[in-house]
DNA sequence: CGGAAGTTGAGGATTGCTCTCCACTTAGAT
DNA sequence: ATCTAAGTGGAGAGCAATCCTCAACTTCCG
C-alpha cells in the first residue's frame, strides 16, 4: 500500500490490474514465489509486458497479493490467545496456520520470509503474539520448557515442506507429522533434552534458505 | 565392483578414475545430487571430458560413488536391532542416520531415493530390518501404535532437509527437532491421534519430490 | 477524433547445466 | 628409441528456463 498515486488508471487499465492480482493469487497459491510472471500473465490472460507495466518488480506484486493475507494470520493469533486453554491456543494455532500454509503455498513463503522484503510490519505484529502464546503455554505447564517461540518457524517450516512435496499424492499427510511434533511439544517428565535453542540471526538464516530468491540484481 | 571387464584400464586412467571418485565422494557430500559433472572434474583436477569417458552418466557415478556407503547403514541398521532395549535400537538409529544423512547431502539422496536408481539392493536389505526395528519397539510398548515404519524416510526427510538448510549456520540444529519428533514417537496414554498412514506408493512419490532428478532422457 | 495511456508477445540477454569432439599427450609394448 | 592405441582437456554446441524490453499496435476518453 502506500505511495504517491500519481494518476488514476484508466479503467480498462485498473481492470487488468485486478485480473492481475486474481492470477497472482491462484498461480502463487499453487508455485509459490517460484512462480514465474509469465505464468501470472498467461492466467490473467493479459501479456507479459502488461504485468512488468504495473508491477516492476515480482517483489511489489507478492506484497500487493498477500501483504492482508498476512494479516489473516495475525488475526489467528489475536484469537488464539482468547482460548481459555494455553495449549489448545497454540496448538489450535499451530493446526490452523499450517493448514493455511499447506492450501497455500504462497502464503507460506511471504510467512517463512516476514523479516525479509515488505513483510516486516506483519512480522513485527506476530511476534509478540507467538510469545505471549508460549508463555502462557510454560506458565499453564503445558508446554516443555525447553521449546522457544523460536522453534515456530522452524516448525513450520519443516512440515509445510512436507505439504508441498506429497501435495501430489496426500495433501494432507503433512497433519500427521504435525501432530508427531506437537506431541512431542508437550511437557512431560521423561522428555529427552533438545539442546541449544536457535537464535535469532540462525531462523532468519534458515528461513532465507526455505523460501525461492524473489531477487533481482540490478535494477 | 562387478561387471564385464572388458580390459584394464592404463595406469593414468586407473589413477585418475579413483581421483573422480574421491572428488565426486566430496562434491556431492557438499552440494547433494545437485552437484554437476563439471564440479566433480574440476575438484578432481581433470578435465569434465575425463569424467564422462569414465562415468558416462551421472547415474553410474552415484553408483560408484555410494553403493557402499548405504551399506553402512544397514550395518547400523542391524547393530541396532542388538540393542536390548528396542526403543534405544530405534531411537539409537535415527540419530545415527540422521547424522550420516546431516553430514553427507549425497548419501542423504541416495538413501532417500533407494528405490529408484540402482540402489534398490541396499534398499531391500534396509526395509526388513526397519520393520523389525519398530515391531520390537511396538511389541516393548514404548514406541507410539500408530506410527509406522513406513513414517521412517519421511521423518528422515524432514529432518535432514532442515539439516541442509541450516547447514551453514548451525549444522547440528537437526538434531534439537529430531528429538522433538522422537519425544512425539514415545507410546503416551493422552497422545493425538495421527490418521492415515502413508502408503508405500506415497512415501515413494514424496521420495521423489526431496531428491534432485539425477535424470537424463535420451542415452 | 486525436493523442496519451495502455497492451502485446516475439525475442534478446542471462544463467546454468549436459555432453561432444578433436587436436594433443602419454603409457607402455616392442 | 619409436610407435600407436588409449587417454585427456576444455572450448563450445545444444538445451532449458527464466527475466525483461521495446516497437508496433489498440483503446480510452476529453
Amino acid at each position: 500500500m502506500t505511495e504517491t498515486e500519481a494518476r488514476p488508471l484508466r479503467r480498462d487499465a485498473q481492470r487488468n490490474r485486478e485480473r492481475i492480482i486474481q492470477a497472482a493469487r491462484e498461480v502463487f497459491a499453487a508455485r509459490g514465489f517460484a512462480a514465474t510472471l509469465d505464468d501470472v500473465a498467461h492466467h490473467a490472460g493479459v501479456g507479459v509486458g502488461t504485468v512488468y507495466r504495473r508491477f516492476p518488480t515480482k517483489e511489489a506484486l507478492v506484497e500487493a497479493v498477500f501483504t492482508d493475507r498476512l494479516e489473516d494470520l495475525v488475526t489467528l493469533a489475536e484469537e488464539a490467545l482468547t482460548e481459555p486453554s494455553a495449549w489448545d491456543g497454540l496448538t489450535g494455532f499451530l493446526r490452523r496456520s499450517a493448514r493455511m500454509h499447506a492450501t497455500d503455498r504462497g502464503l507460506r513463503d511471504a510467512a517463512l520470509s516476514m523479516d525479509e522484503h515488505h513483510f516486516t510490519q506483519a512480522g513485527e505484529h506476530i511476534v509478540p503474539l507467538l510469545e505471549q502464546l508460549m508463555a502462557r503455554a510454560h506458565a499453564e505447564g503445558s508446554l516443555r520448557a525447553d521449546a522457544g517461540f523460536r522453534d515456530f518457524p522452524i516448525i513450520m517450516a519443516m512440515v509445510t515442506d512436507l505439504a508441498q512435496q506429497s501435495a501430489e499424492c496426500r495433501p494432507d499427510l503433512y497433519e500427521r507429522y504435525l501432530e508427531l511434533v506437537i506431541d512431542g511439544l508437550r511437557a512431560r517428565p521423561d522428555n529427552g533434552d533438545l539442546g541449544a535453542e536457535p537464535s535469532e540471526t540462525d531462523v532468519r538464516a534458515i528461513m532465507r534458505e526455505c523460501v525461492p530468491p524473489l531477487e533481482t540484481r540490478r535494477r
